[in-house]
DNA sequence: CCGGGTATCATCCAAATGAATGATATACTT
DNA sequence: AAGTATATCATTCATTTGGATGATACCCGG
């Protein structure tokens, strides 16, 4: 009923490819239907070819001959918005992990990793999951665990104070600021008094930095 | 010759409880040395009965009588640093993993998990990985997506401009500013400008809070 | 050699900030 | 019922900011 999922490769290393098209010999549910051997060969058909097939996951190698996979990444984020990409390199280098999920793949994993846990990985991308190397994710949530993201506690700020260090943080002034919240100036500034107090700063750039670091704001924020 | 991976479970259900159980009879390579229904026995046990074998890995329910899971958890990794926590839960809400994660949870897996999942679960944080329901890790690469640690691209500030900023994101006012870096306070409200100009906000909160989404802070680091 | 970007300094001034002090009212905890 | 935290408002005042205008000097690229 639904068709195979479709897998496309980009990998230059002949024993690796020759290993994992034996892997999908074997796989009812996945075919490999194109591998490349650069990057830019991969791109060019997928940009210029209009017969060709889309395909639902790429798995991309990063050290490739010319341009990096890593380079690559958001071209055929691009020209195949809809394919998810597993990153299947040799590097452990915690950066092109960093750089890889960034640039949007689904999933990172070594070459160690075995052909079962491939095909596997695929499937998890396939149904909307991640797919990652065991090391790689705990350094990713290490990473992640050091610099608390957006949400929750911690910050002892009232409601009322968070909104009023937003505006700030906005570059609101604190007259402008009570005329947004519907309040005078002196109580923003009784407000403003308080955030200093509590986050032991001496001024309003100082506290904009604080709750930055504190995770009060959504660093990313929405775009 | 290494003896079983030994796992607790903190979980009041039932059901659930013999389910996990039933699992892990037929596991070689681990064993359930005990299951408590809340966490304030599981942290009593632990605290005070020297004869009680710590765990190599808690599953740990969130959703429990008396207190709370995710309030129990730093606790836990206080009375037996060594464990490996995996949160095991009904809840998807995204505020949950990002708290379990940040207090230093390996795992986090719902209760629709297979208890094949599970136990390699268990296997794979005992080899030092992160066991993550897919949708979970996803959502976590998602957040990070948006919150980029270290990623860094032009700026288009200059280093004097840099150095400006930085002192004045910690909270030093232009004239103590000018004593730092042994110039007037005159050109430091001119890199001031500057950066605002090229920042293109009016005030210095608003040019920190800009410089921290632009990542020309480290957003937190050096711990 | 000239223009643009950077870095430096000076002076002036209206507007905003930070800090202190004091007051009222509600809500939650104990 | 008392105490604490929150949110609100008022007044005053020295200090700081932000803006404008203008000047000198260096380095680099065309």
């Amino acid at each position: 009923m639904n068709p195979k999922i479709s897998v496309m490769m980009v990998e230059d290393h002949p024993d690796y490819r020759e290993g994992v098209m034996l892997a999908f010999e074997t796989e009812a549910d996945m075919e490999l239907i194109r591998i490349f051997g650069t990057a830019e060969a991969a791109l060019r058909k997928l940009q210029y070819d209009k017969g060709f097939p889309k395909p639902d996951v790429i798995l991309l190698d990063l050290n490739l001959p010319g341009m990096n996979g890593l380079d690559a990444l958001p071209w055929f984020r691009d020209y195949v918005p809809k394919a998810k990409i597993i990153v299947l390199t040799q590097s452990d280098r915690e950066d092109d992990v960093l750089i890889s999920i960034s640039a949007g793949a689904s999933g990172y994993l070594l070459k160690s990793a075995t052909l079962d846990q491939i095909t596997q990985g695929i499937r998890t991308v396939m149904e909307g999951g991640a797919s990652l190397d065991a090391n790689m994710a705990t350094f990713i949530l290490d990473t992640f665990k050091k610099n608390p993201p957006a949400a929750k506690m911690g910050n002892s700020l009232t409601k009322r104070e968070q909104e009023v260090i937003t505006l700030l943080s906005e570059g609101l002034s604190k007259k402008e600021i009570s005329g947004r919240l519907s309040i005078s100036t002196p109580t923003v500034a009784s407000h403003v008094a308080h955030i200093y107090e509590k986050l032991m700063v001496p001024n309003a750039p100082a506290a904009v930095a604080k709750a930055f670091r504190m995770g009060i704001f959504s660093t990313g924020k929405e775009d």
